[in-house]
DNA sequence: CTGTTAGCGCATTCAA
DNA sequence: TTGAATGCGCTAACAG
């Protein structure tokens, strides 16, 4: 391995000069620092982070926590994230978070064992590792992601999202502007992100002058212990379209679960528009690759990415105390489901 | 931080003993372990891999690489390989190899820096990066996956995957056993496994006494830069039912090509599967997600991360030199498209 | 079985 | 503007 010692001997200095090139710090003379950075390319080195990172306290790295993995919105967020995060010249390592408690301990040691510099999360679920990381947010730079902060009590934490209230809102308005009558809503319980979504169903369902229909509002637990969302939204599809007064209108909560009861309404005959209405929520890909393609509220993914790492690096720079959430707007995207 | 010294300190005992506890080697009296072991629960002692690996050399750490984030066969590859790596105590960093030439250099000098103990790389497509990550791969320990070894002509290179070549061969007696007579063929160029698939198919249809129509084989670039293999599928099966001979089976190379190619057919009035039948190659959730549910070539996943994960192991431990390069067997999965 | 010593590659005082 | 010295947290000889 080439060292910084390796570099000083080729430029005839000491290993501070090096250094000095290294970090930008101190004031060097312009000659110096063209032999020691020709020295470095020639030599075809670069600086262990390991090294730097033992000094320094920052090792430019960060870890993402993903809890759901079947969802595939998540998906797109991870690479969004890792873009995002190497522009900053962050590298990211990737935690599934849906580890059942038993890896938990494990991860919460590795955060430490390689001083990791912040971690951005995406949990909707409480659990034993969010309860962790939080306990860890008072001392480790911590973003959330996808937890509407105006549903979480807890004090100093940073929560990066959509303003799924207003955006579900807003569908609503529209399936009613456009004839909509009986709308109703599919979710999962114990997802704050989703509840959220569900407040701006109830507001404006009431503001549109509907009555609120209980019988059109379906919300459970993923079956079995972890039934895949797909699935779920076909289980809320099959049993909203059984009731003697079925919706002419489905607001889905996420495009995981508009796809499956459009998969169940498919299959069982219901034409989707022209019987019953459905929408989504994220605009993942997948919501084009089903037919009709979905309309869909499309979630500023890059945005919120790019809104998490910024908020991250103040927090790495001013400590953990800075906090600072965002609900960004998504935009609606009509499309042949609606 | 809690160092190891302050462990050293209140157990009574030298650094030197702590780091014996630690590393596991050489002999400690039963007691003193145990007060060692005390001391570091109490103090919520953890090592620091920075140390450690300044030291070692070894960071308990690897790279994943992956090339196309819009396959979803890689999402679901992603989560199984780091999921063996957390079962092996090894922490993941993500990267995303689409990144054009430009991250390419900065992806190289991280990965000396961070002193990443090994790569796995989901190449299918030879770009900078691939030619790169070769070079290294003489010092660093690297497996591939996704890149079938009897078409790599490379030395000294370890590679993990499905074999390609007979599970389609077995797709191709399938269909032709069971009635259809003029099968086609979905393809990408340039991707290695893709051929390999295709060669496969060449050789079944030959050995069932079927001639190799060249019109029912289609083969393409992602048009723009980067078509999404979806619409490349879509525009496939567009183009071969066009003829005035349209085949009555198609065998696409991905199920992501054949999820495509299904929006299609079903848009456009074909019957799937009475009028022409579909299968894919990888057993993505997708293909359960859509309708009729996807006929498909189900890779062991978790298999070839775990095979994957144990010949880098060994390469890490007993350096680059040893290779080691799978086919593994899939299964086909009979569902409707068929 | 355990303590002492010497670095690993680097950043950061303190002098010059 | 530069160099020498010190130490980050840890492992690995070398002694005892």
């Amino acid at each position: 391995m080439v060292t910084i010692y390796d570099v000083a001997k080729k430029a005839g200095v000491s290993k501070s000069t090096v250094s000095r090139v290294i970090t930008g710090s101190g004031s060097i003379k312009d000659s110096t620092r063209r032999r020691i950075e020709d020295a470095m390319r020639e030599l075809n080195y670069v600086p262990s982070y390991l090294a730097q990172g033992i000094r320094t306290g920052r090792t430019k790295t960060i870890a993402l926590m993903v809890e759901e993995t079947s969802n595939l919105y998540y998906n797109e967020l991870l690479y969004s994230v890792e873009k995002i995060a190497t522009e900053n010249d962050y590298m990211v390592f990737l935690l599934n978070g849906s580890a059942n408690g038993d890896h938990a301990q494990k991860y919460m040691a590795w955060l430490q064992q390689r001083q990791v510099d912040g971690v951005i999360c995406c949990f909707y679920r409480d659990n034993a590792i969010t309860d962790e990381l939080y306990r860890m947010s008072k001392t480790l730079p911590l973003v959330f992601l996808d937890n509407p902060q105006p549903l979480d009590s807890r004090p100093g934490i940073s929560c990066i999202g959509t303003d799924g209230l207003n955006d579900t809102a807003e569908i609503v308005r529209f399936l009613h502007n456009t004839g909509s009558r009986r709308i109703a809503f599919i979710g999962i319980n114990d997802i704050r992100n989703i509840t959220y979504r569900y407040l701006g169903y109830r507001a404006s369902l009431t503001a549109c002058g509907c009555d609120l229909d209980e019988g059109l509002v379906f919300f459970d637990d993923p079956q079995p212990p972890n039934e895949s969302h797909f699935t779920l939204g076909s289980r809320a599809a099959q049993i909203l379209m059984a009731r003697p007064d079925p919706p002419d209108a489905i607001i889905s909560a996420t495009d995981m679960l508009a796809v499956g009861a459009l998969q169940y309404l498919q299959e069982n005959g219901y034409r989707v528009p022209e019987q019953v209405r459905l929408t989504g929520y994220d605009n993942i890909i997948l919501s084009t690759m089903c037919t009709p393609k979905l309309s869909t509220m499309s979630q500023p993914i890059d945005q919120i990415a790019r809104e998490a790492m910024q908020v991250l690096i103040r927090k790495i720079q001013e400590g953990s105390d800075y906090n600072h959430s965002v609900l960004l707007k998504s935009e609606f995207i009509q499309r042949e489901s609606t």
